[in-house]
DNA sequence: CGGCGTAGTGCAATCGATTGCTAACCGCGG
DNA sequence: CCGCGGTTAGCAATCGATTGCACTACGCCG
């Protein structure tokens, strides 16, 4: 159906070996120059589409990057998986994505069904804490790690400074007059929630404020686990007139948790988020929130993933580091007089 | 590196042919039982992973899709895209997944990528209303159409059912006790956006209700896009009471563009978007909008590309319809006294 | 005029799985 | 004892591109 390497020789009176040469940048300095522009000429006018499978098999390269993503309509994520996309496809590489909803054992899953499909190498954005297959895995193929450096072994990475960003929150809040400031984290499991956890004691700590009994968790980064946590928070600590979420999803459910307890935001409680997501400028209130260059996230991985596979001596490890900036809007303001 | 099947046949003194034959599932019943599970135990152990492009290759298949996304971070697509994924995979299949930003050559491009990668078929989600790829496209390939219908062709396609859900909108709004109702429309490449309008047209006139002059259109599915006709368009038209706009982020648009003229959603201006994207309960006012069945949408399509995929015979050509529905929320209300 | 270097092509093996055909072998009936 | 059907398994070709090696022809130098 599709033309091939040597219908084209046929045509041409040539044999397909000389055509593959012409039509590869890399070689093609090899055939003499009049003969690359007839076969190029003839490869265009029959439409010729390399077929990427069989270069694949000779050369054990696909050209396909696995992307890993914990779920896809977290909104964090799309801007990521672009900047992914787009630095990829510029050198000639297909990413490979797939969800895994948080589950270990679906990663588990798409992991070997994106090894059977041969890819040169895995981004992965799944930030569990301890990570079985990470080691494994990345004996056998380049691995970039997307919001996540792991505890045990050093890996390339891509990730926003997480100290900076929740100490750019504490310091607003602090600013704005809050002294007990309480802190809805993460799930447990999640690296990324805990690493902002200590990261809030740590600064908290810096401005000599108190901070153990306020650090709290919840089971998913979900609007409906925020709720429970934070309201269990309010009521143990009534005090508390400021909150620090770990993420956008976690501030909203906070958000709401105040309102279930009449008090409204930010007058009664300031709230900051953490990521902004799209339309965050447009929730009720508007959402103060740590803003992480989501694009820039994933064409770094990208273009780490890249320098593993393309750079021929071994790449020093690189681990990037993203600054993330504070972007203040309506769900924090100054601290009023203690609630009588 | 990797086990091969050649690697088992040896190791059990078995002709790798053999080998492919116990681990095919269709073809195992060729193999000696006993050999079956000897060869499936040894498979495991190695830990051998079949090598799709060699398949592929041998098969001209590669159990791959490609889907086509105008935009990822629009949220209305990552819902979508989760079905695609979720149905294909359950049946081996991997989605390709590219971005055009609304781009006819990026999207000519991707094509041919995904064609030289010898996808199996296409899930194409852009919506322009003509399409040239599409002829020459269909003819070699499944496809399979997203929130589209052609004008020309007749192909497979799933889509919500756009008049059905403008009814909805609209209804609710004259039930409301709006009259003067406007709509602030999608860009005019869009089929969607056509067929959106249209469907306005079409309903305002079935309740007796003036039409033509209020119609707009503009050239991108944006906030800011939406912000510059819907302030023409109340500018031009101070009599409206209430605007259907043709997806959330033109509501949100004409939303900002009312306040700019000192009218308040929903107090003098009642507005209604369409898709229902992620944290629209949440922006300020709530939106009221028609509601897409996001995931279904893309399982429906993955499932419609699969039976043509599978199916020997020939399917007949399917347009699965799917329904939408009114969420009322905020940002419509009751008509008041018009404005002095 | 012989020999050597070089540019340009051709040859053929290779990647790993699949599959139509063939071959070996078994049991059984005539 | 022959032959036949049926079950298992091996053989070998195939998919299409790549690439190390061999070969030809030509130019150039000594």
């Amino acid at each position: 159906m599709a033309a091939t390497l040597k219908d084209i020789a046929e045509k041409l009176g040539l044999h397909p070996a000389t055509v593959s040469r012409a039509l590869n940048p890399r070689t093609a300095h090899l055939v003499n120059a009049g003969t690359v522009t007839r076969v190029r000429r003839a490869a265009e006018s029959m439409s010729y589409v390399p077929n990427s499978m069989a270069a694949g098999l000779r050369t054990s390269r696909s050209h396909t990057v696995g992307v890993v993503i914990p779920d896809l309509t977290n909104p964090l994520f799309p801007g990521i998986v672009r900047g992914i996309q787009d630095t990829l496809s510029r050198a000639g590489y297909t990413p490979l994505m797939v969800n895994t909803d948080n589950d270990a054992d679906v990663e588990a899953q798409v992991v070997a069904s994106l090894r059977a499909r041969r890819v040169d190498g895995f981004i992965l954005a799944t930030a569990r804490r301890e990570h079985p297959l990470l080691v494994e895995l990345s004996s056998k193929l380049p691995v970039v790690l997307i919001n996540r450096v792991t505890d045990s072994m050093q890996l390339p990475s891509v990730s926003a400074d997480n100290q900076h960003g929740i100490r750019l929150a504490v310091d607003h809040l602090v600013g704005l007059g809050h002294r007990e400031i309480g802190h809805v984290g993460g799930p447990v499991w999640s690296s990324t929630g805990h690493e902002r956890a200590q990261s809030f004691a740590r600064t908290m700590r810096a401005h000599g404020l108190s901070t153990a009994r306020r650090i709290n968790a919840v089971d998913a980064w979900s609007i409906e686990s925020a709720r429970d946590a934070a309201r269990r928070l309010l009521v143990a600590n009534p005090g508390i007139t400021a909150i620090l979420a770990a993420n956008d999803q976690l501030a909203i459910g906070t958000i709401e948790a105040a309102r279930s307890l009449k008090r409204r935001c930010p007058q009664d409680l300031s709230v900051v988020g953490y990521n902004d997501m799209p339309f965050m400028d447009l929730v009720d209130p508007p959402l103060t929130t740590v803003r992480v260059p989501q694009y820039d996230i994933g064409s770094e991985s990208a273009r780490l993933m890249l320098s593993l596979l393309l750079e021929q001596e071994a790449t020093p490890l690189k681990q990037v580091r993203l600054t993330p900036e504070l972007v203040v809007r309506g769900s924090t303001a100054r601290r009023r007089a203690p609630r009588a």
